[in-house]
DNA sequence: AGCGTTGGTTTACATCCGTAATCGATATGA
DNA sequence: TCATATCGATTACGGATGTAAACCAACGCT
């Protein structure tokens, strides 16, 4: 898997990777609390998801289970770098910093932070 | 400025971030280090930015000065925002444990976000 | 005055994306 | 057995995107 997986393909993504595996019905009946889609829709998504190869899918009696190829942790991994190489030159720093000072932390955020960051240092 | 900028504008943009206002001309060329783009794929490019107002123009004797209307700082906040909320159910705190997992931070680094977080906490 | 150059505008065209409808085969209930 | 519901596959279609070529008006040079 290579190519990215567009937006609403994503949706129908958080429902496999909530879940899996499940038949197109169920990924739509899933799905359909957040967009308001078609049965028919819902199968277009799969269909490019598998021939992406970012779903598989197996037979079972005469209608396919679809689980996700690709994991969450994996696809966010590639869209956070994306984000980073794009707009941040590669770097952690500035982006945690343009962040920081956008949305307002609070004490408790910052305090786990560095928490964070200090597990990391040993 | 509303709609999304697409891969292709947003070299163009960086051209322009990184100086304006310039011709169609000097943005072809100063686009070209980066990709293999014929001088009409960027007016092109161009054009769509303006209509999509991302872009402004003013009339120079015969031909136009294109200059960005959106900042590259609020782009790249409302990208950086976007993945967060995609992703990491709008909390900073969770792209910054997964960022920091992925590419192994040196410890100068986790000392600059350290410095970074103190400084706001104040 | 004529012509090539330069600049913006219009048109082109394949692919991707969002959103389905339709089709053909199979399973199922009456 | 026959209609009907169910599935996946195929086809559709408008808008966005990547990548240009063609077109037309104005400028500058000869």
């Amino acid at each position: 898997m290579s190519e990215r997986i567009s937006e609403a393909e994503l949706a129908v993504m958080e429902v496999l990777w909530e879940q899996s595996p499940l038949t197109a019905t169920d990924v739509a009946g899933r799905v359909a609390r957040e967009r308001d889609w078609s049965l028919a829709t819902v199968k277009t998504l799969l269909s490019r998801l598998v021939a992406k190869e970012a779903v598989g899918h197996h037979l079972d009696g005469r209608r396919f289970l679809y689980s996700p190829l690709v994991e969450r942790e994996a696809y966010v991994s590639r869209e956070s770098r994306r984000l980073v190489d794009r707009f941040f030159g590669g770097k952690l720093m500035p982006l945690v910093a343009h962040l920081a000072e956008q949305q307002s932390l609070s004490d408790d955020d910052i305090a786990e932070i560095e928490k964070l960051l200090r597990e990391m240092k040993s």
